[in-house]
DNA sequence: ATTATTATTGAGAATCTATTGCAATAATAA
DNA sequence: TTATTATTGCAATAGATTCTCAATAATAAT
């Protein structure tokens, strides 16, 4: 089932309607594999034909969340950010805190955590966001210049 | 070395200065061991004879952060939530998407998780961030009611 | 098909969080 | 004690997200 089928079946259950203007947004979405925001989507459907109102994505958002086709991964810059799940298996995120950038990896080590909590708690651990940060090679050259707590909260002192 | 004297020592390194109204926010900040977000201590503060501008709050927490009193711990209901570094060891979170509640704990395999992949890029991490969600006994027995995704992107539909 | 019902859309207003400009104040160093 | 300038509070602003509401359109029922 890909993207649009997954959302049909989701919202015929929910006793929604589908409207064309969310099968573009899903579209869009599920044109690259990266992580994406609302601005920068509202902004590709504008400078394509297909301009959708803002209102609309936002809208819309909440239910690719609950139909499992996309998730939250972090808030940075004032805004949220999303990722897909659908047909992108499950991953952590390094972020260097010199450049900002943003590297996925797998790791297999946090289902043994995710039992081991689920077990001692008697909790259902559904899912976990992991996330490590620190400096990658590059940044690590350029030793202690430019280095930052937080892409959020950076103090500029000068 | 207390908060205070944390701070005291940050700011003068740090060549800014310090006053009164930072210290107070520092001492209500450390009055309990919770998470924390800008508008409750805004309000707590307001409420004993204290106030102190936004203005100013928003102001201090990047002093606080890079001074090591505290850090982000996640973006939740549109808006950062903070927790104490100091006198606060590290520590994980789960989050019952049922009832919202949110239950620390400590898991040191993380650090296993932290050098592997720090020796396999050649970066330098410097921490992470775990979050699990589930649900947790209490919601477990409810069953299926009141399920939902995230707290921020929940969809009321009734 | 046609019609009735009502969810959805778009546009803009409203709300909310967070940041910034500015004049007055006050913390430090000289 | 004085000079320097960081900090404060207030108001204005910016930006993200939500809400209002009339018009539209997706489904179900006929």
């Amino acid at each position: 089932m890909n993207e649009i089928e997954v959302f049909r079946k989701y919202v015929k259950e929910s006793g929604l309607r589908n409207t064309p203007e969310r099968e573009v947004i899903i579209e869009e979405i599920f044109l690259t594999h990266d992580h994406f925001d609302v601005d920068t989507l509202y902004l590709c459907l504008k400078n394509k034909k297909c301009s959708i109102s803002k209102a609309s994505i936002y809208r819309t958002i909440p239910l690719l969340i609950e139909s499992g086709l996309i998730k939250e991964v972090f808030f940075e810059d004032g805004h949220m950010h999303y990722e897909h799940v659908l047909g992108h298996e499950h991953h952590c995120h390094f972020r260097c805190l010199g450049c900002g950038k943003i590297i996925e990896f797998k790791e297999d080590e946090v289902m043994d955590i995710e039992k081991k909590f689920s077990r001692s708690h008697g909790f259902e651990v559904t899912g976990h966001k992991l996330e490590l940060f620190g400096y990658c090679r590059e940044c690590l050259k350029k030793e202690g210049k430019d280095r930052r707590v937080s892409t959020v909260d950076r103090v500029d002192r000068n």
